[in-house]
DNA sequence: CTGAATCCCTGCCGATACTG
DNA sequence: CAGTATCGGCAGGGATTCAG
């Protein structure tokens, strides 16, 4: 091998993987995949509050009080359609709308730990 | 704690940590300031080139056909003033301008490898 | 209450052309 | 060779309005 291994253990995934051999922006690239589910203003902060448990609409909308109604019906359609959030109506009245991550949505968790872990150690991007 | 623990180990990190507490997207969130530093199209792959080793700006163009000189400047541009790459310009002629990782950028790895191994696992998002 | 439809504004990114 | 300057198309997302 004539690359260099650095810091963290010779993990043989990602730069030498064969499959991250793509010349350009490949939907099918797992990287690709993980970008397209977290992508969007709101995003993240919708699926951290999912993280700590179901939320109806009204209780997500109330945890994040700057995010319009429809910005969040499209985050929640998004993360539904890709199979990380599962919506539940409610029969009767008030309607009520209930959401939870699916396993592969609760599976996001590490893959946002490792974001903040590198933000967090990281903090001051531009000083001057 | 009233909260579910659910597949992987109890880190204290992300969801319960006081900082998570943001109600909307906060650039000094860490999880933001990593979404804005890998934020835009290319801009993984450029830092997956760079993981290998450094690389010269035609070697990057070279290995990334299909990204335009402007694109590529841009990425550079922003990964630089991020802070997560170095660039070296070689006197002499033809000019030759040298891009590698900082430590932190190095860093970087571990939290394309949390991309990578959701994504892989995840792989038919919407199948029918 | 939930969430889809519409409108508009903004920023991204690709193409092209030009400078050191 | 290594960029910067400029323009234009397009999609993201915020506000508002309407429907189930």
């Amino acid at each position: 091998m004539a690359h260099q291994m650095v810091g963290h253990a010779a993990r043989p995934g990602l730069p030498d993987d064969p499959s991250a051999a793509v010349t350009e922006p490949d939907p099918a690239c797992p990287v690709e995949i993980t970008l397209a589910v977290l992508r969007g203003r709101w995003t993240t902060l919708v699926v951290r509050e999912l993280l700590r448990g179901g939320r109806t609409f009204s209780e997500l909308r109330d945890a994040l009080p700057a995010l319009s109604d429809k910005v969040l019906s499209d985050r929640l359609a998004q993360l539904t359609e890709a199979g990380v959030v599962i919506r539940h109506r409610r029969t009767g009245w008030p309607p009520r709308t209930h959401y939870r991550l699916t396993p592969q949505g609760r599976g996001l968790g590490p893959v946002l730990q490792a974001m903040w872990d590198w933000g967090a150690e990281h903090r001051p991007p531009s000083p001057e």
